[in-house]
DNA sequence: TTGACACATTCCTATACAGGAATATAATAT
DNA sequence: ATATTATATTCCTGTATAGGAATGTGTCAA
């Protein structure tokens, strides 16, 4: 078999930069293919194709008007990947060690 | 063209849903390969593969003991996986809202 | 109805896997 | 030296791209 399809979950979609670059430059905003091939400096087709993969995946969703398509980002589809990459943070950081030690000492005290 | 290969960063790594089991499996203990092997329940020349990929792309680091080798997950090549991920956070939920004004009010109390 | 505009889809090709099977390498024990 | 243990590497193949070029589809305007 060969790899895992860019269909087959956020993480392998995301996996793409330019995937990743579509999704930032939608950020809160909706935006139109054309705005978007305008922003990103690409082609229109390439642009929709890899809406079509975001698209597939849940992590866009389109609205219609006229003979636009407007874009937005679908945040939820990412929550597995930063679930999934969260527990890790602890080691790079002191940041959540403190809360946890916080933690700790409020239910300790408790 | 074809995809951005395994090896170019951290997203392309963990794509593969069988890498992401890999750094979960070896958590914060470090483990031999046949460790992960009976672990997992996959053949050792996969493990040793998947291994490989995360090692070139240094999201696990290794180390020689006797004829053994273990591996230990090197968390902070995950950052970048983060910090892309966790500004969409706040679109499913108010946790980290409420945690940034709690650091910052600690900051201000320091 | 004929253009023009906005966007999607198809066709093509080079590339890169992931998995299985077999084999190679390195270190230890006998 | 030889066997054994632990792990890595090679060879093979089917599959799935991503990008470029060309073309198709739907919608609005004159």
């Amino acid at each position: 078999m060969a790899r895992t399809p860019t269909t087959y979950d956020p993480f392998n979609a995301v996996a793409e930069p330019k995937r990743r670059q579509v999704l930032e430059a939608l950020g809160e905003k909706e935006l139109s293919v054309n705005e978007l091939v305008e922003l990103l400096g690409w082609n229109q087709p390439s642009v929709s194709k890899h809406l079509g993969v975001l698209k597939q995946v849940g992590l866009v969703e389109e609205r219609r008007v006229g003979r636009q398509r407007m874009y937005r980002v679908n945040a939820e589809r990412l929550k597995p990947i930063f679930d999934w990459v969260a527990p890790f943070e602890k080691y790079w950081t002191e940041r959540f060690e403190r809360l946890d030690t916080l933690l700790e000492k409020m239910k300790k005290e408790k």
